[in-house]
DNA sequence: CGTAGGGTTGAGGTTAATCAAGTATGGTGG
DNA sequence: CCACCATACTTGATTAACCTCAACCCTACG
């Protein structure tokens, strides 16, 4: 019995806040889509005709080059919506997206969405807001890839991450990667092997303890304190 | 004798296509800024409490780290706009903006323009086509500086910014580095040195032939044609 | 058990940053 | 008009971060 669409939406960052009514008539043009553990939902220059609500599961949106390094550019957690911007730009999809685990999305049309939309000023500031939030978190990758060693993008994502979820990072804070160390390490811009160095590194200095994914912070100021020689 | 507001507005990518009516009620927002060469037109970190139209000159936007290293995320040229998405999300502008020349800007308070906004959703979608071509420029620059050399990145960039001003890459063709050297080198991800050496490369292979700060391009074929080694 | 996937470790190579000089270029004042 | 200076750019030598390749370990699971 899955729970009512208008309800899911209603939880998601993008529609959160909007009276019953929108909620309803957005529902409306939903459609629940299933995807299996590294199933693709849409692959770079298809058509895009629609974004995407992470209902449950998990989902990594990434770049290819052509001798097949990748980029993973945002990790989608269930409340979150991807593809907002392919709407309202060129027909087809900048990256790739992929699911991570069994995962269920509902996809959102494009046409019926945008007729929505031009009545409808505050689903369109909610949708600004979205962008707006998609614009903060690329410039912050953009950043962190450009002017960041592997170590510090380590320690910053883990930061903003524990942020995210309400639980500023302090000594003993635990983070558990959650989706696994190849895919984190693609998040951060370098290969498994830097990665698991890097970690090692930390470790043998003291500020962090690493058992499988799980992470505990030991000095989180040690952590910061370090990157700025 | 300055041309009038709402006609500048018209010839922006924000706000063309609007009538006049719109446009002129964003033209009584907006107020009109001088800056020198070289001056910041705000920071990192400054209250936001609007956005920017281009008049006339340039503008860079640019992250710099904590020990001053700096990577150029956008060059402006007249008709553009930008930090359109600090008005709809938090209060600090999240990188540097600094005239490349003298500039003239339009400032468009965050405030007043967030209520014509609500009553108009024209300009709201127009809003949402800026953000969404911000976020596919990003996305570009993430690629770019993930995987790509410092060649490729500039030879894209080139062949990008030619794209742009309506005139396809092909041999013969002269992109004019508009900004200087140093500046463009930053915003492909590098320093001057590496940058002079790239165009000192390209040019002993006979692929252009730089001329101070004009690029002429000889064989565009392999200019593409290699990066895929 | 045996295998596959995920992760780690080691050795070596590569790209590009850094450091340090040197060479235009352009504007300014004498 | 020239000497001067600042700025922009170039060139060379060295270094550092990180990637690549290859082997190995380990645990889960059939």
């Amino acid at each position: 019995m899955p729970a009512d669409v208008a309800d899911v939406l209603g939880r998601t960052a993008l529609f959160s806040g909007l009276p019953p009514g929108d909620l309803s008539r957005i529902a409306a043009l939903a459609v629940r889509r299933r995807f299996a553990r590294r199933e693709a939902v849409f692959r770079e220059g298809d058509r895009a005709d629609g974004f995407f609500l992470v209902v449950s599961g998990g989902v990594k949106i990434f770049k290819l080059s052509e001798d097949g390094k990748e980029q993973v550019l945002h990790l989608l957690e269930p409340g979150q919506s991807f593809a907002e911007a392919t709407i309202f730009e060129g027909g087809a999809f900048p990256a790739d997206a992929e699911a991570l685990e069994p995962t269920e999305l509902l996809f959102i049309p494009k046409r019926p969405f945008l007729e929505l939309l031009e009545r409808n000023p505050k689903v369109a500031l909610g949708m600004l807001a979205s962008l707006s939030r998609w614009l903060k978190r690329l410039t912050d990758l953009v950043e962190n890839l450009a002017l960041r060693d592997v170590e510090s993008r380590f320690v910053l994502f883990v930061a903003e991450e524990m942020r995210r979820r309400g639980t500023p990072l302090r000594d003993g804070t635990v983070y558990e990667i959650p989706v696994g160390k190849a895919v984190l390490a693609s998040r951060l811009g370098t290969v498994p092997e830097t990665f698991s160095r890097t970690l090692k590194k930390l470790q043998e200095e003291g500020k962090i303890r690493v058992t499988g994914n799980r992470i505990r912070v030991l000095k989180a100021a040690a952590l910061f304190g370090n990157p700025v020689r």
